[in-house]
DNA sequence: ATGGAATTGTTTGATGGATGAACTTATGGA
DNA sequence: TCCATAAGTTCATCCATCAAACAATTCCAT
């Protein structure tokens, strides 16, 4: 090993061994991350939590667990409810859930023929819509923020404070700069709307996320409740409306891909040698599944086409789950779709055999894409309460 | 929300929020966790790193730097090196390495005409590796075991100790538990290996793990010295044997999917309605450019299938990268493969036209799957060496 | 040769967050 | 009325990082 170092062409020891390195973890990191694990599981709870019941769950002691606590009501994330008619014998324990007031998500959605906004509570409750119908299709973009501010403002709920703004378009969106590589169905291409949403919206803390309609409908997805038990924690998403897109999530997490352009699933080869498509190939899923196609060849080539690009991602991801989103969740749809697609998993997939892959239609209507934008905000909330921690005791 | 507390069939506050919950930062985690981060320099770093190097790439203080650094050199994982000849002023700098002796992984590999066993130390460099040639398939599993056994001894290096073991399979491996699911070409079906592997080495720290063949040759793959500067971070690595199997590659961490069996390309369909394929599909990619296909139909046949298989890869995962193993590295078939899958992506792949997706043939060889699988042991000492400094100290 | 500048590595006390045990509060039941 | 039980709080202690001063070693200019 002694040899590298007289090696001439080698660079000098002591400088710049790796350009850029993650930050080193501190007592300050500790606090951090036990502090989002707690107001994790004060928000994943199905009823309201005590202090003692935290500590029991994460390990930490009672004293720990409650000065944690203590440091969310003050910031504003949790609140304290009333203890409930005791059912045993010993000192009833206050019920921790999170904030209904204070801050809260704003989410955007720009789509080809209507605008939105959403606003979604610390509890993930959807607490306002507004929609705005029109066709959206080469405006100007300044254009369209402006209107999207309108709804914006339009959308807000009394003792509700934006933490933060998401906009949901139908296109690739680079991440984690947020810039729209290209919308084809709007005639968007290389824009940078940053810094207007963020003008939009000074008050808010985070700064504004920019990301895909199918990925941010697919949050929406994952945060829905589930009243039959199934997972909803890894599962593939699948957009139907003038493209194909797809959202991919994984433990509860959006996959973006290293560059934010995963989940692309439109333009997978469904038909070899197929019509033509409008990104140059031939025979994407989107020449046979999308919105004209749908109408032009009917659901069911749509559902044979779509079956074969789902059992790919399906294979590809292992997921345990598919659900379809978009104008194929509309139920004349779905009752063709569902069994189509459940029926080419079965068939195509390697694992289908000992762990059957569950198809379902989504249970979101229109407007998924801003309710999981907003979802997006709340979940940065969720992930990194800290920063409201610090700022409510400054 | 007051009302959820009288409602009788809410389960009681203070039992089970969670069934389970993630374990708490202590002030060892956060030890841990730094002594990990600076691991991950030293080892990465392209020459010996100074103390005061690592305290300032990773912003900590060059006090806490210097500790940590003394731990991993008490635990044995680091060696310093003599200063190199001063080329400035001020007191030289002693140099840091990952050491070449002490622990080291150990890797099997079980595949359909051989057997195959590595050890690579914990700077990455393969030490040693041995080979049986001779026919798998049907042979009973303790045989094959024994065979390993003996396999793992005779490519002991003098100075090195088992950290830990990994089996590398070809077949569909669950995650975590390690439980071979099914080999088909071997003939094998739901074992459980993991209890003779660790009895086989004892003295070795880690658990034993097993894993697919094709993820550990990505595995392999991400950490090859690469001469031109390519990324080897986020790529698709498609292995073509009897079967033809992908591992995928995020941010230097391989992809398995929530249970373990991502990557199934194989079975991908890319001819509607084509040739009968054993798992009862038709059209899958193994049909095409599976190995006795590839021999029937020719490496022209493979190329157009694989690209739509794999630009399908890519569509979904947003990958920069592909790179075409086991038998599809052979000079003569990568000479047709690269350019037609290359080929393939530029016209499928939705981000081609402003990033282009590279694409190149595997430098490992034959074993590849044993050097990944002896990389992963490795890789579980960097990611985690406290368990070492605690053990040296102690 | 000699002193100053520069840079590495070590020592020392301060800071802050989790811990564990004792303590206080509040309820049900005998 | 007393005691068992459980929730929440207080306080001394531990431990890893930080900050700043200190010691060690080399280059360079005079």
């Amino acid at each position: 090993m002694e040899r590298l170092w007289h090696c001439q062409d080698m660079p000098r020891v002591s400088k710049d061994p790796t350009p850029i390195a993650a930050a080193p973890a501190r007592q300050a990191t500790i606090r951090e991350s036990n502090l989002a694990l707690l107001y994790r599981l004060i928000v994943d709870a199905p009823a309201p939590v005590s202090r003692a019941a935290l500590a029991a769950a994460t390990g930490m002691t009672r004293a720990t667990a409650s000065a944690l606590a203590d440091a969310l009501l003050a910031g504003g994330l949790i609140a304290e409810v009333a203890p409930p008619p005791a059912a045993s014998a010993g000192r009833p324990a206050a019920g921790l859930v999170p904030a209904r007031t204070g801050p809260a998500g704003w989410g955007l959605e720009v789509n080809v023929d209507y605008l939105a906004a959403c606003v979604v509570d610390l509890s993930g409750t959807v607490r306002a819509t507004v929609m705005r119908h029109g066709d959206q299709r080469d405006r100007e973009v300044g254009e369209v923020l402006d209107d999207l501010a309108d709804l914006a403002r339009e959308v807000a709920v009394p003792g509700l404070k934006p933490a933060g703004i998401a906009l949901a378009v139908p296109g690739l969106v680079q991440t984690p700069t947020g810039r729209i590589q290209r919308a084809p169905n709007l005639g968007w291409e290389d824009l940078e709307v940053t810094e207007r949403l963020r003008k939009l919206m000074p008050e808010a803390m985070l700064a504004p996320m920019v990301g895909n309609e199918a990925d941010f409908a697919a949050l929406a997805e994952a945060h829905a409740g589930l009243e039959d038990g199934a997972t909803n924690a890894d599962f593939l998403y699948v957009s139907g409306e003038i493209g194909v897109g797809a959202g991919i999530v994984l433990a509860g997490e959006l996959f973006r891909g290293s560059r934010g352009w995963a989940g692309e699933i439109g333009h997978v080869t469904v038909e070899p040698g197929g019509a033509a498509c409008r990104c140059g190939a031939r025979g994407c899923l989107e020449t046979v599944a999308g919105l004209e196609a749908l109408q032009r060849l009917g659901p069911q080539a749509a559902a044979t086409a779509l079956g074969r690009a789902v059992a790919a991602a399906v294979n590809l991801f292992d997921l345990p789950a598919v659900v379809l989103g978009g104008v194929y969740a509309r139920a004349d749809l779905a009752a063709v779709l569902v069994p189509g697609v459940a029926g080419a998993l079965a068939e195509h997939v390697v694992s289908a055999p000992w762990a059957p892959v569950a198809v379902r239609a989504s249970r979101w209507g229109e407007a998924a894409a801003a309710t999981g934008a907003a979802t997006a905000v709340v979940r940065r909330v969720h992930a990194e309460p800290a920063a409201w921690v610090g700022a409510g005791v400054a």
